[in-house]
RNA sequence: GGCGGCGUAGCUCAGUUGGUAAGAGCACACGGCUCAUAAUCGUGGGGUCGCGGGUUCGAGUCCCGCCGCCGCUACCA
């Protein structure tokens, strides 16, 4: 199934620090990528920062910074964080770049020469923090947001309006003709009950602040924040900048996204970009949120932890394994040490470190440290369970369901401990049993490495190099079900080394 | 209020269009093994599938009502 994969995460506002849930998003997203990579699919992975609007600017201005030092300097934080993590991220698009002002006004400007623009007037209560404007019964208290609790502002304001009401039908329609666009099912839904309850215009640009991007037909304007920020999935491919590359990518993208964001990206978004002449996003691919004891992970609260550190903590593998294999893309989740800690020592520590402990110690006694080939599959008695679980596996990794992935590919590990222990090769004399059941046990080590090595990076680099593979564990087209994952690809004659437990127990606390 | 979703073993969850599947992993118990990170392998206990009705030869699986939890409700990531 080899094609063309340009997956997206939300870009994140530069406000906020990466935290477990952005985490979340992008660590998922990279998983998603490194598997299309290894599936031998063309593939293009952006994330970025969303970087405008009122209350940037007004925190530049607390910290005594122009909004450009200011958002250089934060922006650096999600980079960081990503780098940290070891993401794999083709490009990080800013929306403060130069070809993500010239995408936002070539974009917006087919908009508005296509009529699905006007000029009105706003006003109304504004929070500066959510940049919204809130109707009077919304508000707590005396005049508070309900959100933040603090005071909103009066605002009125002359600006330009998107015909989102013009659209409502069309993108019902839309979705009937691709009911796979949005996923999982339940999301879809929800983005038509929106839809069909009616759609109303709304106010995309801004003449109260400067901090934007201009409306290149009309000085004074910028675009609201939320505007300029979708176009980032077009501007990072070169919307308008480099239309060959743009025509490359569009439309088959698929957006990774939270939840509470279904409005924006499944409704607004394609509805620019129908007005604007191209085509709507491929596919949505739409996640939960990470509870914390039952409390959502809220980027407001202060009970966040720093997943770089927690990443220090424990590893980056174990992280991103915990969190794909934990939490299946589509539901809520909660997020828990102890529940991180029991999965590492049970899949990671027990199941597979310790597999690749004792067979490399089997194969030290009993063969002088080569590793053996494998037997033919109609041979072998783990061929066959093995066999079904990498089709099990690779279908899951295309069915968005990358827990279940792991889910199989761990079957295999354990098949695999299972032949050892009735074969037993270490109470045997060497010979061709031995050596059978010892390539045997080597040759799933080597399947294992490639279908987990979108969520253990390091640790399946690590297993090939001691089982005495050369190449590398995760190069482009390794997930191939009559290539590097059929069964008997181990060659036999390479050095097994023993090194020190992959996943060294973790003491519950 | 309206719309949508959820409620299955102690925990996290699978359960296609209703019919020998009430399941997996973890946890727990017992047994085996000792190559391995007190790891592993085997066996087992345990669930009225939220509650109450209904449709059906037969319902976690469809319908109605109820209870509990959650999301969205129209410019908060």
């Amino acid at each position: 199934m080899t094609g063309r994969y340009y997956l997206t995460t939300p870009i994140y506002y530069v406000n906020d620090a990466p935290h477990v849930g952005t985490a979340y998003t992008t660590i998922m997203a990279d998983a998603l990528a490194r598997w299309h990579r290894l599936a031998g699919d063309e593939t293009w992975f952006v994330t970025g920062t969303d970087e405008h609007g009122l209350k940037i600017l007004r925190t530049a201005e607390e910290n005594g910074l122009s909004p450009r030092e200011w958002v250089d300097r934060t922006s650096q934080r999600f980079v960081q964080a990503w780098g940290a993590l070891e993401l794999t991220n083709d490009d990080f698009i800013r929306t403060t770049e130069e070809r993500h002002y010239r995408s936002v006004q070539r974009f917006m400007q087919a908009i508005h020469d296509n009529d699905y623009l006007y000029k009105g007037t706003y006003e109304g209560w504004y929070c500066v923090s959510c940049e919204a404007y809130y109707l009077e019964e919304d508000l707590v208290g005396e005049n508070l947001c309900p959100v933040h609790e603090s005071p909103v502002e009066w605002f009125a304001e002359e600006n330009w309006f998107f015909a989102l009401s013009r659209f409502a039908d069309r993108l019902i329609a839309w979705y009937d003709e691709h009911p796979e666009a949005i996923h999982p099912e339940t999301r879809r839904n929800e983005a038509l009950g929106i839809l069909k309850g009616g759609l109303r215009d709304i106010s995309i640009t801004r003449t109260s602040i400067d901090w934007g991007v201009p409306v290149p037909w009309d000085p004074g304007h910028v675009f609201y924040v939320w505007y300029d920020a979708l176009v980032n999935y077009i501007s990072a491919v070169g919307y308008g900048t480099d239309n060959g590359r743009f025509e490359h990518w569009w439309p088959s993208v698929h957006h990774l996204i939270g939840k509470d964001i279904i409005r924006f990206h499944c409704v607004w978004w394609p509805a620019m970009c129908m007005a604007a002449g191209i085509d709507p996003p491929a596919r949505y691919l739409v996640h939960g949120f990470l509870m914390v004891g039952g409390r959502k992970m809220a980027k407001t609260a202060y009970n966040q932890v720093d997943p770089v550190e927690l990443a220090n903590d424990v590893g980056n593998d174990v992280l991103r394994y915990y969190l794909i294999r934990d939490f299946p893309l589509g539901p809520d989740g909660d997020f828990t040490y102890e529940g991180l800690v029991e999965r590492y020592n049970a899949d990671l520590a027990n199941n597979l470190g310790n597999l690749l402990q004792r067979v490399a110690t089997v194969v030290e006694q009993k063969c002088g440290g080569i590793g053996r080939a494998p037997r033919p599959a109609a041979e072998s008695p783990l061929a066959a369970s093995a066999v079904e679980h990498v089709k099990t596996a690779y279908e899951a990794w295309g069915r968005f369901s990358p827990h279940e992935a792991l889910e199989a590919t761990w079957r295999i590990i354990r098949a695999a401990n299972a032949e050892l222990e009735a074969v037993a090769p270490w109470k045997i004399d060497p010979g061709p049993e031995v050596d059978g059941v010892l390539g045997d046990a080597i040759e799933a080590l080597r399947i294992v490495a490639i279908l987990a090595s979108p969520v253990l990076p390091r640790a399946s680099r690590e297993i090939w190099a001691r089982i005495g593979l050369s190449r590398e564990v995760d190069a482009p087209g390794n997930a191939d079900l009559s290539g590097s994952l059929a069964w008997g690809g181990y060659p036999g004659g390479a050095p097994v080394t023993k090194g020190p437990p992959l996943f060294p127990r973790r003491a519950a606390e």
